[in-house]
DNA sequence: CGGACAAGCTGA
DNA sequence: CAGCTTGTCCGG
């Protein structure tokens, strides 16, 4: 018998992701050349077919197992470096290595790299960059930025890392969305400078060479060479992936400039306490800050009548005055939506509840011209083009006349309007046609159009991200955002301000200066409030000060690390939790069916939730959950 | 995860 | 006892 050849084996992490165990394959002498750590293949698994990543190669084949060889090669797969940084990640937020190993992978297969981005990149010198108010610095630096301010000197010191770094190096700039990074993009191709836009440029950035600008997504960029890193926005929630693992691009970004002792930026007029946790505070002069915000304009409403509903005397003069001016618009944000919400006597104030079931009262059969149907889930009952009008139940559709319980009055007052109603009384007031924006979707084109021309916009959160630019910004009732029952609530608030900023100082579309100034509005009887006063007096100190002092006394992130169990097995898996833990971590629950795990810091927290076993069944492991 | 295979339930 | 559901185990 001659001698067997030696064969080529490796280790492959199967794309399945209840199965966090690897395999190990031979290599066809056909695939020789094409596998690599990283290579995406496909591989036998039984008796089926499934996708994976090559985690190691060669290794030392298990003794006395029959190895099948790798299926097939699907192309180039992320940089070593991107693998143990997924890794890392699966440890830190308590997920399967495949979720965000598929994130860090190219939608399409790649089966060849483009040559290496070009080399010389012919651009105005540096005197930009020393005009900013921070460069990048060493390490993880948090660079607080007024919403006018530009961050582009930091993005070119970015890509000028890259360049002395050699020809294979690539940076990282981060925004919050897509548009956002195509603006990046085209800034820096504009430059000459080579420019990778994921999720399309995927091979391109794989080849190296460049800088590669993305969304959150781009955190798992395939920078084979990291040189710098920046990302734009950071505060934005967007970062933070909302389905299991709940990772934050930023928090990746930041571990991944660690691992590969280059600096990073993280760029924010409003940095949050847990990003100011991980790097060393840069602010410009004060001038230049105060600069870069708008006038923030406190209503106090503290006086106002509280039937007199969501307009005071002075924004209704403002919205005037801007409807009268040419090229004036105004946004108004409520933060809820539909119709009427609560129902309370016009005369005595009562709020109208439910006689059978003590549930809020909603006040029906009023439907006018424009109102829109709200699914209603539990009452079959038609409310539109009905006459006359009743209060009905919105819990166990119960309905009764319009009269008050307590003093017997007809007349009801809507006291939390929802954003249709609103829109009627301000085309009353401003006499203009006002326009809805109710979410995120749903937008066609021409509603689309049509929102970002309306003269006077008026809508949730959301209409913040639909329209470019304001005159004016008005949060007509701000109390909403600022007792929210969330943790994180006044830096949610801040920096729902800081996004009006920049709306009304029109360099959203990345062209500052263009138009006047304008002006954010915002309606309260909380005109202390830190995030208030961080906003009017332009310095985010103010809320970061306040904050810091609130989370510490209750223990809250940055000065602990969090985790939610929620889903079918929570209970199994929260009991398993309690029984196990250590002195240092807390569990609490089931609360509504979710536990919550409390630790000093990650390393603990993480380190315990990965040594209990899981039980079977659907479980939603959060960590540092956003809301709560 | 999802297929394989084994053990348990139903029906004529 | 075939035919189907439910459960447990395992993959190189």
């Amino acid at each position: 018998m001659s001698a067997e050849p030696i064969e080529r084996v490796v280790r492959v992490l199967p794309d399945v992701s209840a199965l966090h165990k690897t395999f190990d394959y031979t290599v066809p002498p056909e695939f020789a050349e094409r596998v690599r750590v990283g290579t995406q293949v496909r591989i036998a698994l039984g008796p089926r077919r499934v996708g994976g990543w090559v985690v190691e190669d060669p290794v030392e084949p298990t003794p006395g197992v029959v190895l099948r060889p790798i299926s097939a090669v699907r192309g180039w797969g992320p940089p070593p470096a991107v693998l143990a940084l997924a890794e890392w990640a699966a440890w830190r937020w308590a997920g399967p290595v495949p979720a965000l190993l598929r994130t860090a992978s190219s939608a399409l297969a790649v089966r060849s790299l483009p040559a290496v981005g070009s080399p010389a990149t012919p651009r105005r010198a540096l005197e930009e960059a020393t005009r900013a108010p921070a460069v990048l610095g060493e390490g993880t630096t948090v660079v607080r930025l007024g919403p006018a301010g530009d961050p582009w000197p930091i993005v070119e010191a970015a890509a000028t890392r890259r360049e002395r770094a050699g020809l294979d190096a690539g940076a990282l700039v981060l925004t919050p969305g897509l548009r956002a990074a195509d603006d990046v993009a085209r800034r820096l191709r504009s430059q000459g400078i080579a420019t990778a836009l994921l999720p399309g440029d995927w091979a391109r950035a794989r080849s190296g060479g460049c800088v590669v600008v993305g969304a959150r997504a781009a955190a798992f960029a395939p920078v084979p060479r990291l040189a710098a890193a920046v990302v734009l926005d950071a505060h934005d929630e967007v970062y933070h992936e909302e389905r299991a693992p709940t990772w934050a691009a930023w928090a990746v970004v930041v571990e991944r400039a660690r691992r590969a002792g280059v600096p990073c930026a993280l760029v924010t007029p409003c940095p949050t306490l847990e990003i100011m946790a991980v790097g060393a505070l840069v602010v410009g002069p004060r001038a230049v800050e105060r600069g870069a915000w708008p006038v923030v304009e406190v209503v106090d409403r503290r006086n106002d009548d509280p039937r007199t509903g969501l307009f005071s005397e002075r924004l209704v003069r403002v919205v005037r005055d801007v409807t009268e001016t040419p090229g004036g618009r105004v946004v108004c944000v409520v933060n809820r939506t539909g119709r009427v919400r609560l129902v309370g006597c016009a005369a005595c104030g009562e709020l109208a509840r439910c006689e059978r079931c003590g549930a809020a009262l909603e006040l029906v059969g009023e439907a006018r011209r424009g109102a829109r149907r709200l699914h209603t889930s539990s009452s079959p009952a038609p409310d539109d083009d009905v006459s006359a009008p009743s209060l009905r139940c919105r819990q166990c559709g119960e309905e009764r006349p319009v009269v008050c319980a307590r003093c017997g009055a007809t007349r009801m007052k809507a006291l939390r309007l929802g954003v249709t109603r609103v829109r009627e009384e301000l085309e009353a007031l401003a006499g203009v046609a006002v326009a809805e924006v109710w979410g995120p979707a749903a937008a066609d084109e021409r509603e689309d159009d049509a929102v970002r021309r309306a003269r006077v916009v008026v809508g949730t959160e959301a209409a913040l991200h639909r329209v470019r630019d304001a005159s004016v910004v008005a949060f007509l009732e701000f109390d909403s955002e600022l007792l929210a029952p969330r943790f994180r609530a006044g830096e949610q608030a801040l920096a729902l301000l800081a996004r009006a900023a920049r709306l009304v100082a029109g360099a959203d579309g990345g062209r500052p200066g263009d138009r006047a100034p304008g002006r954010v509005m915002v309606q309260t009887r909380q005109p202390r409030h830190p995030a208030v006063v961080a906003a009017v007096s332009a310095d985010p100190g103010v809320l970061a000060t306040a904050e810091s002092e609130v989370r510490r006394a209750l223990g809250l992130p940055p000065f602990c690390a969090l985790a939610v169990v929620s889903g079918a097995a929570a209970d199994a898996y929260g009991s398993a939790l309690r029984d196990a833990a250590p002195a240092a971590v807390e569990v609490r629950g089931p609360i509504d069916g979710t536990w919550s795990v409390r630790a000093p810091d990650h390393g603990v927290l993480c380190d315990f939730l990965s040594t209990v076993p899981r039980p079977a069944g659907r479980l939603r492991v959060e960590v540092d959950p956003v809301r709560s």
